[in-house]
DNA sequence: CATTCGTGGAG
DNA sequence: TCTCCAAGAAT
């Protein structure tokens, strides 16, 4: 890093004394020391936004006060806490981990960097974090947010999505990192991205990096930081078929390498252009007793895809023995599995349910 | 190493 | 309506 040591002084004292003043940000895993709620916050926060992420934080901690709950609560109850936050994965991982703690470690949460890494769904940021906030660790935090910070400030163009920006980043946050005061400076850095070197319309105005930033003296903000991965949108149709019989309805759950895995979801069709030319309709047909086509339609942008569900109203005379792979359940017991938005806003409606 | 995983806020 | 992207990790 060849970088003035002034410049990167000034960078480390002028963002502690920023943390101090403007340290205002009422958030309920702010300032704790729990290595257990530290981790369920980082856990949550994973990729979304604070004010998304706090009312799910706050059940799970009100549900799982200590880490053996979550461990021994059921699969079904804690993805329907985690439900409408995405990711799902995060929750499965959720789930492994707990167990991990609660029977490796006999509850202990581990201290040490290594093996808190090792736990399911914690990255080097999560591990970072956790080490650094709960134990006064000396390991520098890499998200979006320090990324952004860095890349302006010191004026670096090697794009972040790169197996070298990574890195360089990585080794330039570890440098940088005040150590004897290494969970304030990861706090300060990321509020500091957050809050004032934003994404968007950062407020430069009243930064008090301004004065040494390269990106602000080179009129560069709005370049910095560098992305090469173009985001390619995949469209999928859906058909659900709403499979009812007078009091129940068919449901299954969603398996693993695809979207929404561990969610449940009605029967479906993926990418027919008519779903009653698929052979499972050939099967359904003598069962039939009304199909109201096409009962409710959205779209749904997913990050990198783009999902249209229509919805297939179906009521049956009874329950046809060949779907085996899901279940039938009483209309009024929906509310307790965990669906993913495109569901629930066709459930919203509660027209028939 | 490139791809994939949700949802919602903001401009 | 469209685009970007958020306290990243697993495969």
């Amino acid at each position: 890093m060849s970088v003035a040591p002034g410049i990167k002084k000034f960078f480390t004292t002028e963002l502690l004394k920023w943390n101090i003043e403007e340290n205002n940000r009422q958030l309920p895993w702010k300032n704790e020391k729990d290595p257990y709620k530290i981790w369920l916050s980082e856990i949550i926060l994973q990729q979304t936004r604070a004010e998304q992420g706090r009312p799910y934080y706050e059940q799970f901690i009100l549900h799982y006060p200590e880490v053996q709950h979550l461990a021994n609560a059921l699969e079904d109850e804690v993805f329907r806490l985690w439900q409408g936050l995405g990711y799902y994965n995060r929750c499965r991982n959720l789930i492994a981990a707990a167990k991990t703690i609660t029977q490796q470690y006999n509850g202990v949460f581990p201290e040490n960097y290594d093996e808190i890494l090792a736990l399911k769904g914690v990255g080097p940021y999560t591990a970072a974090a956790i080490t650094s906030f709960a134990f006064n660790l000396p390991y520098a935090v890499l998200d979006g947010n320090v990324y952004r910070v860095l890349s302006r400030y010191f004026g670096i163009d090697i794009p972040i999505d790169s197996t070298e920006g990574k890195k360089y980043f990585q080794d330039m946050a570890s440098e940088l990192l005040d150590k004897k005061q290494p969970a304030a400076f990861n706090q300060a850095i990321m509020d500091f991205g957050a809050s004032v070197c934003t994404p968007q319309l950062p407020d430069c105005e009243h930064c008090p990096l301004q004065s040494k930033c390269i990106a602000f003296r080179q009129n560069m903000i709005s370049l910095l930081p560098v992305k090469t991965k173009k985001l390619i949108i995949k469209e999928r149709n859906f058909d659900y078929l709403v499979l009812t019989t007078e009091h129940e309805v068919y449901i299954q759950q969603r398996s693993q390498k695809d979207i929404w895995q561990g969610l449940y979801e009605f029967y479906l069709i993926e990418n027919e252009k008519n779903y009653q030319e698929t052979s499972i309709w050939q099967q359904l047909k003598p069962y039939i007793q009304q199909n109201i086509d096409i009962e409710f339609e959205n779209r749904q942008k997913l990050t990198h895809q783009l999902i249209r569900s229509k919805f297939h109203l179906i009521l049956l005379k009874a329950r046809p023995s060949f779907l085996t792979q899901g279940i039938w359940v009483e209309k009024d017991s929906l509310k307790n599995y965990p669906f993913p938005k495109t569901i629930l806003s066709f459930l919203s409606r509660k027209k028939y349910f």
